[in-house]
DNA sequence: TGTAAAAATGTAACCGGTTACATTTAATCA
DNA sequence: TGATTAAATGTAACCGGTTACATTTTTACA
């Protein structure tokens, strides 16, 4: 059986209240004194009952995390910092993955919060009204991620994926690219897609000619999308993949084909995942700060619940990794 | 301020134990009575609080994962299925990343089971003694995973990784490869790793041949192995990875250097991603099974909280799957 | 309709911390 | 050294559930 504080107080032949004191250094005590509720400690193997300290403090250092998915993404990067920026100050992180269902990600938000999270990370701004409306209604800090909106207050850390995706596209007309396959993962599932879709729809000013191909967000998704780019024969010189992991399965594809990278075809990506500096040729990508917003979000976090700030709407800069998956094809006029 | 549990009873005019029989369906409760109940918790938007509950009856309902890394790699796939698996019983899943790194590991444990964790899920057999020493002196319920061994009887739910590269190993021989150069990762940093090495190695009859590279566990790392395997100059015909992501960084050197796989060199896989079978060639590889093992664990791990029982030590199966990436280069004679 | 047995409900102690306030001990200075 | 003040320690209430046990209500059956 585990022992209690007041185990500890009589082993150490003092009150609770000196023991809690020692333990948490909330107040002073005298050396001799600590030294003999430390020996008690030591003594009895104490450790502190979280739930009965959360009970009396309302305090139970615990952030929940709400992602679509883990697997090869970007967001095994992000969950990974702010997993280690909560240790760092002490709190856990609890996890829940939705599937990209809203759903699932209600019942996993009741959940956790029955668990006794203090604060949510959501990733994008599409979630229930209901959830939205608990968080509100609950005064559950939270912040959204991996988005980013000028307009409104809501509590957003990340970045604007519309502007990256229009970066993205300007990049390429820049290098002469006037045919562009841009594929993309499922628009419903994600708002994050529908921002970079409507991004590089207003980089078409005209002189471009843009189509866009959903896919399944996966490598084979990517092969997939080589077939169906191919099959429209639009002479197509680039295809903007809104996901590194799209790449990759258009890599592939390609090669397959005997279809080189750039060459015949240039590829841009997008998350800079670990291996994209690797592949063959190294893909040229937009380096999403996933560390750099983990951080972010805890550090903001951790001063909403404990100095009682607000969030302040954060974006972050993202920017555009050049290698060699794209090539100049030389007829790109300035802007 | 959220309502206690006292305040529903006021409102129903009940009294608190009514309340909790109603909430927990613990007893018989009048159908009048719960109507009244569930009115009164509607009105008031009560929800129970956790760390009470937790107190009062010791169930925190928390169960801790402690791995070595969630980027790109087969324990993505894992912690899938575990969080998965315990989200549908009704328990949170907290995730702590050691980066492979015992003393990292020691510090999530300390602070998860401060923070409540009723039993932990490990990775490999190799823990710092003190950590082991903590879970044993709290009696926390807890199981390996990952990884096997017949002698002994340690709580571990895995597959035998020893034995998968034995058999990888084997299916070269057969298909005549006598010269195997094995890639794998940092061998002081998992457990696993040495067991495929050892494995490996004992497969060789003194028939074969076979080289270890050990490099960065990642896809730069496989492609830095192509490097050294064509700078020893001994004609290897197969490249053995104990990762799809060491797999993957060959494929790129190798096609980089004009070498096609199967036909210059096989390559052979372990964990079967899920881009695995779309890079080209369709990677031969092992399939751990991922998802099931994460079921397993989750399956006895409540077992063992909610009934008491003992973890039965179980051994997953895991399969070559084959595909295009070894050649059968005809000189494999039967065993 | 009365009574015994069963079912529903209520009372209050308990889980193990924290902390406001009361009390005791130590330090300071005349 | 004694009075005054500051520092250390102790007491007990409280956080919000659960549940053993006591009490009341309902049901069953004579």
């Amino acid at each position: 059986m585990v022992g209690s504080i007041r185990d500890v107080a009589r082993e150490a032949g003092l009150s609770v209240a000196t023991v809690s004191r020692v333990i948490n250094g909330s107040s002073p005590v005298r050396p001799a004194t600590k030294e003999r509720v430390m020996a008690a400690c030591k003594q009895l193997d104490y450790v502190p009952n979280p739930a009965a300290r959360t009970l009396s403090t309302r305090r139970s250092r615990t952030v929940a995390a709400i992602i679509p998915t883990i697997e090869h993404s970007v967001f095994a990067k992000y969950v990974t910092a702010v997993e280690r920026a909560l240790s760092e100050k002490n709190y856990a992180l609890v996890l829940a993955i939705s599937n990209a269902d809203s759903d699932e990600e209600l019942t996993a938000a009741e959940q956790l919060l029955g668990m006794g999270a203090e604060a949510f990370i959501l990733s994008g701004f599409d979630h229930s009204a209901e959830l939205l409306d608990l968080l509100k209604r609950r005064s559950v800090p939270h912040v959204f991620t991996s988005v980013w909106e000028h307009r409104g207050a809501r509590p957003v850390i990340g970045y604007d994926n519309s502007e990256l995706a229009f970066r993205a596209v300007s990049y390429l007309k820049k290098r002469g690219h006037r045919k562009i396959a841009a594929v993309h993962g499922p628009l419903f599932e994600s708002d994050r897609t529908r921002a970079r879709r409507l991004g590089a729809e207003n980089a078409n000013n005209g002189a471009l000619d843009i189509d866009f191909f959903e896919m399944d967000l996966s490598v084979e998704g990517g092969k997939d999308a080589v077939t169906a780019i191919l099959s429209a024969s639009k002479n197509y010189s680039a295809a903007l993949c809104f996901s590194d992991v799209l790449a990759l399965g258009v890599y592939f594809a390609l090669s397959e084909r005997g279809i080189n990278v750039p060459q015949d075809m240039s590829v841009m990506g997008f998350d800079n995942l670990d291996w994209s500096a690797h592949v063959v040729p190294p893909l040229t990508t937009i380096n999403l700060p996933a560390e750099e917003m983990g951080r972010k979000v805890v550090e903001q976090l951790v001063n909403v619940l404990e100095e009682s700030e607000a969030i302040v709407p954060t974006k972050l800069s993202a920017n555009i990794i050049e290698r060699q998956s794209v090539a100049d094809i030389g007829t790109g006029k300035e802007d």
